[in-house]
DNA sequence: TATGATATGTTGTCTATACAATTCAGCCCA
DNA sequence: TGGGCTGAATTGTATAGACAACATATCATA
């Protein structure tokens, strides 16, 4: 089996991603079909003139993305599946725009408002200490798809509508040099309210999926809290789940 | 910062996992708290008389299940955030059981079917070809709590009414020798039809959580689809978003 | 006082080596 | 023919060491 691996030493990426990336390619092109097997590491190792535990590291990569599987005295073989990406901390927003479908932010609202006891929990603040309160609704050219409100301390971030209109939050955070590191996320389900309803166009009491999320800094601030619904009728929450 | 990290070498389980278990229970258990700062890498593998990738793999442990973070030239540091477990494979009636819930499990149909198309392709077979057809109520002591609709190859293995009553699907599959290892989900929102709204003492249209389900073995074959359907009122799906 | 350079501290990547644990195939014996 | 044992193959764990890359603090100069 001849992976036809080719490393740049010069190449600022770390050659254990280089291996992965570039095996990683083979699986997805099908040059590297469901089931089959790879040199072992000692092989690998030798033939592409790396360290062993290089090539571990980037076969755990890739093993960690679920797309293959090792097995002690066997060896490593791909797995079946098309795998959808390990969750992560990235806003709808980059998710639509990564995917072509050109979303649009509408601000409902962007107040400084005390915060209620359930954000003051979850922010970690005491109840009634000024927050940052905001309502969108987040649209692609198929329609409305998510109304999305949030709460953030109020002194992490200057956020006007415009930007909020032009980039995801998260985005702005991050520009605004906030490090989002773990979020907490409960994924629910809701009946639609009036007003969701008629934001959203959808009929009142149509199912809605509802996400409700405290997302934290690398140092372990609570930077945001938030609580999506989205229409389930255009929407589902992808993920992989992975036996380790 | 002293740790008290004790080593048994004798223990069959591995330095790098004794390490990380102890920081962990540090964390948990508050002696490690939010924003402190580990000794630094080549300390702690003096301190304990480990390598400094050994110390490295405990620590990369916990970094990726989100409870540690790491910034070149600085340090190591806690991070604050109630975490959740990584998403896995395990089955809803572990969970409950783990969660002390006492689930019980109530067989509606167990049929040789032919597939679906959309079971068919999920499974990657030819329409028509006999699967094993499951439906099943799952309870709490506080009632009904999902319904769970699942097609297995026929050949995967032989369920009995029984056996589905007693044990969780996956682990019945794992008794059976299959190595369950990864699945695709989507999870998405719908309201209840009347069927549904009688099982689970819901009204007609309440919001129910859904989610679709293909599980994969350890050499890729599909080896169960699924679609539940759970009360949004008592039940939310929750997660760990990490950014990495 | 502000800016740029340098030094120090710490994690990130990589090499080389060795032994342990598990799996599987083949062989032998009852 | 089936079960058990042995050896080969392969991954899993661990050690020791070295250099690179980044972050921060300190020092020097304008």
């Amino acid at each position: 089996m001849n992976l036809s691996v080719e490393l740049d030493r010069s190449d600022p990426v770390p050659l254990y991603f280089q291996v992965a990336r570039q095996i990683e390619a083979a699986i997805v092109e099908g040059r590297l079909r469901p089931g089959a097997r790879l040199d072992n590491e000692l092989v690998l190792a030798e033939q592409l003139r790396l360290s062993r535990l290089t090539i571990r590291r980037a076969i755990q990569h890739l093993v960690d993305k679920g797309l293959l599987v090792r097995k002690r005295g066997v060896g490593t073989q791909v797995v079946h599946g098309q795998v959808k990406r390990a969750a992560t901390l990235t806003s709808l927003y980059d998710d639509l725009v990564k995917s072509g479908q050109q979303p649009t932010t509408q601000v409902l609202k962007i107040d400084l408002v005390p915060a209620p006891a359930e954000v003051a929990d979850a922010l970690g603040i005491s109840e009634g200490r000024q927050v940052l309160a905001l309502e969108r609704l987040r649209s692609t050219q198929d329609g409305p798809l998510a109304i999305m409100r949030n709460w953030l301390p109020a002194s992490l971030a200057e956020l006007t509508t415009e930007q909020l209109e032009q980039r995801g939050l998260f985005q702005l955070l991050r520009s605004n040099g906030v490090h989002l590191r773990v979020a907490s996320q409960q994924i629910g389900a809701s009946n639609a309210t009036t007003a969701e309803a008629r934001l959203l166009g959808e009929n009142r009491g149509a199912a809605l999926l509802t996400m409700v999320r405290t997302t934290y800094d690398d140092v372990g601030r609570a930077v945001e809290y938030g609580r999506d619904s989205y229409r389930a009728s255009r929407y589902t929450f992808e993920m992989t789940l992975v036996d380790r």
